[in-house]
DNA sequence: GCGATGCTGCGGCGACGGCCGAAGTCTCGC
DNA sequence: GCGAGACTTCGGCCGTCGCCGCAGCATCGC
């Protein structure tokens, strides 16, 4: 048994299906396709494209591929073809691998200015991240709104009230006592944010406020002027917080 | 702004970075060596070797690829070189790409009976996995000693008792108020087990009374017979609950 | 000391796969 | 209808990377 019969370990099989999905991932093009996709919306194969880095042609047989193995959906309408992430577990999955790309080399990590802003508030999939994400996450918990334990958490009934009180629909909350509420691993933060459906809602809400900006060609957001004193008045978010080095602590 | 300037991107620096770590994962023989390393303990280069189906020396260079980039840790011990995961981060990547490798391509899952021992029970990192594990969880969840809201949870009052009587340390759950109890999504059952340092203290207690054993080459674990007993009578747990196509409901 | 064992580095081979441009299909707007 | 635009398919080129065997270093056991 331990001789020599190398041309199959025990768990081949897995290791083919997990192989073979990294190696979709595992190439620059597609990479950038599915970052772009990380903020839940549909892009046209021609924006893709632009994002891709690539030809119109190259990019359309990545498209094909990533389809093919179910990691995105596709829309025809009219002339244009909208491509999406198939679904959260896509996401999540791009989420986890930058997780292990940022704890692994110390070196090779420029972390240019250029993605500063992405750093400050992105959205993930169709939530919030970065340090705005994480700092609402922390000043919830620090109202006792919500209870995180070891990075999971569970809205409390304050927590209830208050969230209503934002704006956000109740029944978003309580599906038969189950708060929808996940959290997500910040890549830039190294700290857990707020997802799951109320992480959805809370951006969502956001957005409708006017508090957050899409940024046209990123995943980044922009904090808006309104925004800046809505933070700060409902969840005492100063801009302190946000500063490069200041993680919200309390 | 639109126009003819394609060479970049927006988000070309992180592209790159989730790129480079997916395309390591991405090769068959890399993910069989990470697989093999997903119970948390360390093999020698020869061992994974083996998992990997290569010769030794193109499995070094794979090694050496791999340490590089942060997703392995290595430790030197006489003539051998004991290869471990890196770190918790590297497993739940691991993990959410075997889930959206199960979400995605409804064909070729040929879900052969080989695996069948790993889908019954198996380690994930340092916790229970498969049939099993999403048993205990719903038992766990059932008997109100633990709170699941969406896929994540928080142990009760009832829960601690519980715990303690089954011969878990008590400060495993409670520094400063915070289990720790996260749950990870399970690649074959597609549902949240309980990972974190509780799912870490319940594989630990389950090895340490017998009820479970690992089988040698595999991350499958077999359960005993008296493992059998104690999971029913502890747990609830029946053979009927692990069955192939019975997810135990309540 | 010596040989055996475990692991790594090097050179060369071969194949997989990304890339592009040109041609083909479909849809829209006039 | 007819041209323009969006997207895909095809063929061919070329670089990258995985693979092996052999040689070179360490370490262990006698």
């Amino acid at each position: 048994m331990t001789s020599t019969v190398p041309p199959a370990g025990p768990a081949m099989i897995s290791g083919n299906a997990l192989a073979s999905v990294a190696a979709l991932i595992g190439d620059v093009a597609r990479a950038n396709i599915l970052l772009a996709l990380m903020d839940g919306r549909a892009l046209t194969a021609g924006e893709l494209a632009w994002h891709a880095g690539v030809s119109a042609s190259t990019t359309s047989g990545h498209l094909a591929k990533l389809a093919d193995a179910g990691l995105l959906d596709v829309e025809r309408q009219g002339r244009h073809r909208y491509y999406r992430l198939a679904g959260a577990d896509v996401a999540r999955a791009v989420e986890a691998l930058m997780a292990a790309a940022a704890a692994g080399p110390r070196r090779h990590r420029p972390c240019g200015p250029r993605d500063e802003a992405m750093r400050l508030a992105r959205t993930c999939y169709d939530h919030l991240a970065g340090r705005l994400g994480t700092a609402l996450t922390d000043a919830l918990v620090a109202r006792e709104h919500l209870v995180i334990a070891d990075g999971l958490g569970l809205v409390t009934a304050s927590g209830e009230e208050f969230l209503a009180g934002f704006g956000i629909d109740p029944s978003v909350l309580a599906p038969g006592r189950r708060p929808a509420c996940r959290t997500c691993l910040d890549w830039s933060e190294r700290r857990p944010h707020l997802a799951g459906r109320l992480g959805s809602a809370l951006r969502h809400r956001c957005l409708e406020l006017g508090w957050i900006a899409p940024v046209p060609h990123s995943r980044a957001v922009a904090i808006t002027a309104p925004g800046r004193r809505g933070f700060a008045a409902e969840f005492g978010i100063l801009d302190g917080h946000l500063a490069v080095a200041a993680p919200a602590r309390g």
